[in-house]
DNA sequence: GCATAAAATGTAATCGTTTACATTTGCCTA
DNA sequence: TAGGCAAATGTAAACGATTACATTTTATGC
C-alpha cells in the first residue's frame, strides 16, 4: 500500500509536509498544496487509519455494546446516537454482545483495547465485578450506560434512563384504575435489571393496596415471543386468571397477545395487555398495543453526549443518572374490567 | 498507560521476551514467564490494540455493513455471522449506515482504512461506481455481499443469497394456483436492488399467462410500516380491487395487514398476503404470514466463511454468487380465491 | 539592498508492537 | 573440558503517521 512516504517522494516534498497538508492545509504554500494534492490523487493515497490513530492515541470512534441487533427498541436509541456522531465527527461501531456473554472481560478487554475512545452500554450488566469500572478515576476510556440501570453493589456508572420503577409502576396503576385487580406480570431473565426494575414497579403498583396485592403473579418471559408466550398459557391456566397482563417490554406484549388468541380469548374483552418501550410494532398488533413511551432517540442523543464530554474532559466524568422522561401511551389493548 | 518497555523493565527481560511470552510462550524459558507473567499481573497491562494491528497489518476483524440495525431479519443472519467469526477467532463490528448513505465515498474509505481486514455487507449498491471495488485485484482488503445482488453494471462482487427472482416468481405463482387473479405488489425503494429483484420474480410470474398479465400493480412500500400501510391503502381504493397483495418483506406485509384490517376488510377472506423473509414475527401477526423462509443463519455463516478466505488466501478472490435454497412456509395468510 | 520577522519546509524522534538477526546461555557428547 | 548445537534472550529496525524543533525561504519595511 502507497504511504505519506510515497507521496512525499512523488511531490518531491517530505512526509512532514503531505502531512500539514491532509491536517491543516492553510500551514502549507499554494503552490506545494497543489504538488502533494496531484501526487495524492496520482497514488490513490489514503491514510492508514491505524497508524494515524495510533500515533494520535485517538480513534474517533465510539463503541456501542448492545445485546441484540434486532431489538427494535434500539433503532431509535441507534439512531439518536448516530445523529449525535455524526455531527461530532464521530464513527460509532456496533458491537452486538449477546446477554449471556456480556462479563467483565470482554468489557474489560474492549476498555483498554484503545479500538475506540469511550463505550456506550446499552446493555445489560448483572454479573459484573471487574474493578476496570469500579473506579471513576481507574477507567481507561468513558463508559455511558443507555437505558438500562447499573447494579446497585457496584460503584455506579453513568447512565442516561427513564425512571422505570416509576413507568412500570404508573402502568400497573393504570390497569388498576381501569377496574383490574388480577394482574399478571411477565419479566426478564435475572440477569436483566432492567426488567428487575419494572418488575419491581409492578409489585409497588400492586401492593400499595390490600385489594391487588393479593394476586401478586410473575412469570419470566425470557425476553422473547416464544418465552412469553409459554408464560402467558400458564398464567392463563392458573385460578383465578388474570384479567390484565403487563409485560416488560411490547415483543414479550405481542407474545402474549398472540397465545391469549391461541386459546381462543380475545384481547382486550378477555384479557387486557399493557406493554413497554412503544416499538414500532406497537401501533399495529392487533389490537394497538397500550404501552410505556421511552423517548429513545432522545436517550440516544443524551448518552452520546455524555461519553463525548468524558472524552473532551477527562476531569468531567461524573456518576450521575440523567432522568428522561416517559409517557403512557394508551391505544386499545386494555378495557375497562367491571364485575 | 503501562507499555510493554514498563512490563520488560519491571521484569528484568527485554520487551521483545515480554512479546513472546505474550504471542508464543513456548518460546520462553519457564523461569522467565514466571517472571514476565507477574510482571504483566503487577502492572496491569493489556497490549496496545491499535499498536499490535498496526504493526502487524492485521486487525482481526470484521466489518458488517448494515442499512438499519433493529431489521429483525438482520438479527439471524449476524447470529450466523457471529457464530462463524467466533470459531475463528474474529471480532465482528457492525457499521449501521442508512440506505441513502451507503455510497462510494464512504465504503471506499472504508475499505481502505485497515480499520478491518475484511467487510460483508448486507446492504445495498445501486448508486455505486467506485473503482475500488470495480477489479478483483484492486481491492485493498475483501468485500462479500450478502442477501443483496449487486448493481449488474459493476463488476460483480462475491456474494451469497437466495434466488430472489426465483422465490418471487414461486410465491406469486403460488397466490394464481389460489386462484387470485389480481395480485398486487408492494415493493422498497429504488435504491434496493433486491427488491427490485423480487419485484421482477413478481412481474415474471404474473406475465406468464395472459389470465393475471393484465393485472400487474406495483407500489413502493418504502422498506417500512407505515409506507407500506400507504401504499395498500392507494391499492385498496382501485378498480378492479386486488384479491391478493404480495409485499417484498414482511415488515412490508405487517404494515399491509394492519392496512387492511383498518378499512375493515379482513386477511385472508378479502384479501390475501404474502411476505419475504420470514422474520420472527411472521408467526405471530394476525393472521400467521405465509412467506418465503431464508436461511439467513446460513447465509450469514457462508458469507463469513467466503470473505475469511479471501483474507487468509488473496489469490481465491472470486466473484462467485452462492445461491443458497429458499422456501415457501405457507400460513393462513392466504386463501383460495374462488369465484 | 539589508535586516528582520514571518511563513514554509525539512529533520528526526516518537507512539507500542513485532520480528529478523545477532548474541548469549545451557546442555550434551566426545 | 572443549566443541558444537539448540534454546533462550537481546538488539534494533521496522510499521505509517504526527509533531516539536531546526532550518530555509519569502515577505516587509526602511
Amino acid at each position: 500500500m502507497v504511504s505519506i512516504n510515497h507521496v512525499a517522494e512523488i511531490a518531491g516534498v517530505s512526509n512532514a509536509t503531505v502531512s500539514r497538508c491532509i491536517n491543516d492545509p492553510l500551514k502549507v504554500s499554494k503552490r506545494t498544496r497543489a504538488k502533494v494534492q496531484s501526487a495524492i490523487a496520482d497514488t490513490g493515497y489514503t491514510a492508514n487509519t491505524l497508524a494515524r490513530s495510533f500515533r494520535r492515541g485517538k480513534t474517533n470512534m465510539i463503541m456501542v455494546v448492545i445485546p441484540s441487533v434486532g431489538d427494535p427498541f434500539f433503532t431509535l436509541v441507534m439512531e439518536g446516537i448516530r445523529t449525535a456522531a455524526k455531527r461530532c465527527g464521530y464513527t460509532i461501531m456496533i458491537n452486538e454482545t449477546q446477554l449471556s456473554d456480556l462479563n467483565a472481560d470482554e468489557i474489560g478487554a474492549m476498555m483498554v483495547s484503545r479500538q475506540a475512545d469511550g463505550i456506550i452500554l446499552l446493555a445489560s450488566l448483572s454479573p459484573f465485578g471487574n474493578a476496570m469500572l469500579s473506579g471513576t478515576s481507574n477507567r481507561p476510556i468513558p463508559i455511558v450506560i443507555g437505558c438500562e440501570t447499573v447494579s446497585s453493589d457496584l460503584a455506579s456508572l453513568p447512565s442516561v434512563h427513564i425512571d422505570n420503577v416509576g413507568a412500570a409502576k404508573e402502568a400497573t396503576e393504570y390497569l388498576i384504575s381501569q377496574g383490574h385487580r388480577n394482574v399478571s406480570f411477565i419479566s426478564g431473565p435475572e440477569s436483566s435489571l432492567l426488567t428487575k426494575d419494572r418488575e419491581y414497579g409492578y409489585l409497588k403498583g400492586m401492593l400499595a393496596s390490600k385489594t391487588t396485592s393479593e394476586y401478586v403473579q410473575i412469570e419470566d418471559g425470557g425476553m422473547s415471543i416464544h418465552g412469553s408466550a409459554k408464560a402467558t398459557r400458564k398464567l392463563l391456566s392458573q385460578r383465578p386468571r388474570p384479567t390484565a397482563i403487563f409485560c416488560a417490554n411490547d415483543e414479550m406484549a405481542m407474545g402474549a397477545i398472540h397465545e391469549i388468541k391461541n386459546q381462543g380469548l380475545s384481547v382486550p374483552e378477555d384479557i387486557s395487555v399493557i406493554g413497554f418501550d412503544d416499538i414500532r410494532y406497537a401501533e399495529i398488533t392487533d389490537p394497538p398495543l397500550t404501552t410505556i413511551y421511552q423517548p429513545a432517540e432522545e436517550i440516544g442523543e443524551r448518552v452520546f453526549y455524555r461519553v463525548l464530554r468524558s472524552i473532551e474532559d477527562a476531569g468531567a466524568d461524573d456518576d450521575m443518572a440523567e432522568i428522561v422522561p416517559h409517557k403512557l401511551i394508551i391505544r386499545k389493548s386494555v378495557k375497562k374490567f367491571d364485575r
